[in-house]
DNA sequence: TTTGTAGATGTATTATTAGTACATCTTTAA
DNA sequence: TTAAAGATGTACTAATAATACATCTACAAA
């Protein structure tokens, strides 16, 4: 059981954006700063700047920034927007080809766990992932000047 | 997200041994009633052999019968043991390359949220999941003579 | 004791899809 | 006008889940 890269960067880009602040910041220097594709990034950044978490500058001088308070970001309800895919067996799928759905007990107890898992994501916003604490660190660790 | 087709075929076996009581049943049989293939199934009635749930018998009139009660069998444990790879995010694996772990607080949230998951899970049993009421359906579903 | 049927086991192949790379376009500050 | 940044779509690669196949071992019935 996995999350998507895609849900790990986009969590990934929001906690650099926190912990830098106001400033702009380039895929570029975050795609360096976790040493991870630029490429893929792109995708990423394109996505949250489309569900209105961030907003782009194009053009020289661009970048990127928070659109939102760290406090308003809610884990929770980012995962959902962000993993394509939460159809965790067959089953909860349109081409399910299983016999015994209807009668299947299975369902409803998955459906139950996943529900658990997100909301227990949904205690959670991007402030509480970056604690104050440990901003500091954070700087160092994404060699953000 | 998604748990992988070997767990869900690990259940459905189960459901399935559960269902036609003590008989043996045959791999062949199983996977003409969910119409899925034979040779992973091979697979997963092995690995269900070595954990101890079911007991096998080869040769002619061979086949295999549940080792245990239907409301002996966990599904949380069952999924713990079937699901290779719990490791949802990068970080949680050996091979985490993430700069920020030591001082991310997303590592915690979402073990605490994959724990809540299994929680949920831990709650039933293979007899919550085949109700007596649903027997009946069950047979007919999965044409058990 | 032979034969056929069942599971045991390992290897090879296929298919899916996440992940990555690349090319080109648009925008904007200097 | 140019260089630097994001926007966007397409194509490729890689990882791995899923499947198929081949051969072995065990057992029961004829």
């Amino acid at each position: 059981m996995h999350i998507t890269r895609y849900t790990d960067y986009s969590l990934r880009v929001l906690i650099y954006l926190a912990v830098q602040g106001d400033e702009l910041a380039t895929i570029q220097e975050i795609a360096d700063s976790y040493d991870i594709s630029k490429n893929h990034l792109m995708k990423v950044v394109h996505q949250l700047n489309k569900k209105g978490y961030i907003e782009t500058v194009r053009g020289k001088k661009g970048g990127m920034r928070l659109q939102m308070a760290p406090a308003d970001i809610n884990v929770g309800i980012l995962v959902r927007e962000t993993e394509q895919d939460l159809n965790i067996v067959e089953c909860f799928s349109s081409k399910n080809a299983c016999r015994i759905t209807p009668v299947c007990g299975l369902k409803s107890m998955l459906g139950e766990a996943l529900t658990a898992f997100l909301q227990t994501l949904d205690k959670y916003t991007l402030a509480d992932v970056i604690q104050d604490q440990h901003r500091p660190q954070l700087l160092r660790l994404l060699q953000i000047a």
